[in-house]
Parts: C-alpha cells; structure tokens; sequence
DNA sequence: AGGTCAACTTGATCCTGATCAAGGAAGCGC
DNA sequence: GCGCTTCCTTGATCAGGATCAAGTTGACCT
C-alpha cells in the first residue's frame, strides 16, 4: 500500500499510522502527533461509527480490518470501503461519518483528537499533501471497485476480492505476491456478498466453483491457497498487467 | 456542488473553476493562475484522455459532461464519474490518466499546466487544502454510487440517476430543486446504462415504466419533467434526506 | 419530399444470480 | 457426551435483467 520506508522504532508503538500519514516528516511533527494520539481496540463484529455520528477523532488501522458500508431501509447492504492495517479513518474538516464503520474482526485503531490533527495540518503542510495522496488513491480504488460491481459476474467478482486479499496480504508480510501462496480469509461469506453485491449463497457457490477448478485450495473453510496466481487473475477480466489495487 | 461564493467577474474568464479551487484565495493568486492556464474544447463523443496517457495538465470542467470510465477488453464498460460544470479533472502528483475521459456533451475545460499548478499548490497551502476538500467529496459521492452499482433494482438506479441530474441542474442555475422543474437530460440511453451498470434497453424500459407510472412526464426522448420530486426520491429507495450528492 | 442514420422503443426468450429451504461442520459451554 | 449457535454448503425454484431481434422516431441532408 505505502511504498514509504521509514524505520518503525522512531515511531513508537504506532508505527503504521505515522508512515501513512508522516512520511519524511522531521522528528518534531512525530513527538507532536505522539502527544494527542490514543488506541482504542474492537472486537469482531463491533461498530465503530455509525453514519450520521459525531466524530472526535481520525484514526488509522494498526492491526485488524474494519469495513465501511452503506444500509438502505429495508436492510440491504453495500460494503464501500474495506480498510486495512495503515489505512485511514476520518476526514479533517468534517464533523460527521458519512457511513457506517464496523470492525470486521478483532480490530486495533489508533486515533488521534480532531482538532490538534486539523491544526498539525495547517501548520504542517506535508502532513495534507500526503492525506490528499492518500486519499486520491482510495478514490481510484473506488472508482475500480465500480466496475468489478456494475459490470462483473459473480465468478469473476470473487476472483477479484481473492486477488486483492491475496496481493495485500502478500504486501503486509513485506512478500512479492507468489505462486502457491495462501492466506487466510478474513471475512465471512455474508461479509464478502455485501462488498461484492451479490448474497452469501452465491459466494459460496462461486467459491465452491473456483475451488472445483483448481483455482483456488481450501484448507478449512477461511484459508485459500492460490497454486497459480495467474490463474486466479484470468479469472478476474481484468487485464494480466493494470490490477486492482485495493 | 460549491456552496462558496465568489463574483465571478473577478476571475476573468473562467470563473467556475477558480471557484473551486481558489475558494477565499488573495488576489495574487488568482493572478498566478491566469498565467498558466488555456482552454480546451471537444466535441460530443471525442476523447479527453485514454487511461495511462501522460496527463501535462490538470483542468476543470467550464462547460458540458465528461464522463470517466473504465472498458474491460471483452468491451463491457463501467462510467465511474459524470464531470459536470466545476469539477475537476487531474492529480497533481500523478502523471498517468488512470481512466479514460470522455466528452458527453460539447465540452469546454479550463487547464493548467501541471507542473506550475503544483509549485503553485506547494507555495499556497489553501489551494491543496481545497483540493483535498474536494477530492473527500468526490470520494463520497464514488462510495455512494457503489450502493446503487451493488444493491439497487433497475427501477431504482433510473429513478436515482434522474434526481440527481434534477438537482445538479436545478443547482447549477443557483435554483431549489422544486415539483415540477424540468430538465434536459445530456446522456444517451447507452451512457445511462453504462453509468448504472445495465443495458440500455433495460434503461429504455425503466424510463419507461417510470413514465407509465407517472413519476416522471417526457417531453421529447431527452426532456425530462418531474411533477412530483418527492415521488421520484421515493423511488429510488433512499431515505428521504441523506440523499446522493454527486 | 425521400433517404439515411443514430437514438430509442418494444417484444420474445434465455440465463445468472436471488430466494426459499434444508442440512452439515466447527466451536463452545455445560 | 450433549445441546446450542454461528457459519457455511447445497439443492430447487423463481425472477430480474440480459440478449437477440424487429420496429419506430426524429434529425439532418440533398
């Protein structure tokens, strides 16, 4: 995700936030940001925010994953955001969430109180070009998952959620992603039905499909084993080279 | 879309996008910006950019729709973004287009040459602080979109497209969208669907049925007149206030 | 007027994914 | 062990939208 090399020890116990947020930063913005940080950890299945709510503070991800979504009445879901370890939470200048946030397993935040934030920022210039590179990316990613959700079948929508989990996963453990690799899945099925749109019935069944052709091995039912990566990614529609980057 | 005002007649000759930008700028750098900007204009159908040209400009659209999309090689297209009058087009800090930009309608953009606008966002930290404004917008209303992409009938995608073009156009003549306005739709059938993820004749259909049902009189194939607004926001499956703001 | 072309409408049929329904597997407390 | 719960799988059926296939409309040209 962040290409950004920056030794972990400088930043204390929350490294990943201040890579994503303070990259090439001096050493003083890094002890302002330690003065109005605190953590604050879920458990699975925990909100965070719901939408419409008063928010006090922006976070970053530590360890975890917690996902945005979208309810209408009647209680159809869309998962729009699925954030990850270094992955940002909150927007400077706005006062309220504008979806819901969930922990999606046992999550790990890092926060820091809005209003010092916002004031680190106008003093700190760096700190919002980098949380506006931040945010032009999250905005393309947006924009791909668009067309895996308007344009994409079923098969092809779980292959690319498998390709994206597996490339971050890869790039978590600091690993270039390989043939033969797996991981773990960290969503249930009904959890990817509401990312990718479809039910959880169709999830299985497509998973169950990849699986019969040798795309994809189960070991349990959360951890996948991709034997041929490529395979995984014709699967996909996507072409070999651009790729989802999520 | 931009709640600032600005007399336009200060900004010479295109005042919509230093509106946007230059929201409460001094009046040196509205100078600095005339100095490296021109104009552009395109027909309906041409291309703007392909994705992964090199982009030597950002810009805002003046006048007309582009579209942003995305062609998977097989040809299925997804549209993930409707470039209206102020939006803006580019990343500074980006070299590649990642999506093809298309002419909608007759377009006119106002373009800065990239390299003098980013010294320029470095020198005056306000002009990255709105772009990053409005990039969280444009990150919003994306993650909005992905809702009606994953969840949302035929019927409701129609109805939800028609009433955000209803209040997009009833804002760009500074109006309340109010019962009974009336509106000129700027895409064909086939934009229409490649927005909403269907096929135009599944859009023709809806448009259709909507018009049987009376939520929705036309005039013409492309003049759309909306009796009864809250009629049509009930169609879309929405509540009635929060709303899609795109 | 007639011809041409693009945009649109409408009908018939098919197929993907939703829905309804039942049952299996793993974890956990007692 | 047993019951209980949560998560997952699989089957049968249904329906919404895609696809294939004609027509229609209207703008523009000569």
């Amino acid at each position: 995700m962040n290409e950004i090399a920056f030794d972990s020890r400088e930043c204390g116990s929350c490294p990943i936030r201040h890579r994503a947020v303070c990259a090439r930063c001096e050493s003083d913005e890094l002890e302002r940001l330690e003065e109005i940080k605190f953590y604050r950890t879920y458990e699975a299945g925990q909100p965070v925010l719901w939408a419409g709510d008063q928010m006090e503070f922006v976070a970053s991800v530590v360890q975890g994953i917690a996902s945005l979504s979208q309810t209408m009445e009647d209680g159809r879901t869309q998962m729009v955001g699925l954030l990850l370890p270094s992955d940002f939470i909150g927007r400077p200048g706005r006062d309220f969430a504008p979806f819901d946030v969930v922990a999606v397993s046992d999550l790990t935040i890092c926060c820091f109180r809005k209003k010092p934030f916002e004031a680190l920022m106008t003093s700190t210039p760096r700190i919002g070009a980098r949380l506006l590179e931040m945010t032009l990316d999250e905005l393309d990613s947006a924009r791909e998952w668009m067309l895996v959700l308007g344009r994409k079948t079923a098969r092809e929508k779980i292959a690319s959620l498998l390709s994206i989990l597996a490339r971050r996963d890869a790039s978590l453990r600091k690993q270039a992603p390989r043939d033969g690799m797996s991981f773990e899945l960290p969503l249930t099925r009904e959890a990817m039905a509401d990312y990718l749109g479809l039910t959880l019935e169709t999830v299985s069944r497509q998973i169950s499909a990849l699986k019969k052709s040798g795309v994809i091995v189960l070991e349990g039912k959360r951890k996948v084993l991709v034997p041929d990566l490529e395979a995984l990614i014709d699967e996909t529609g996507d072409d070999m080279d651009g790729g989802l980057i999520v």
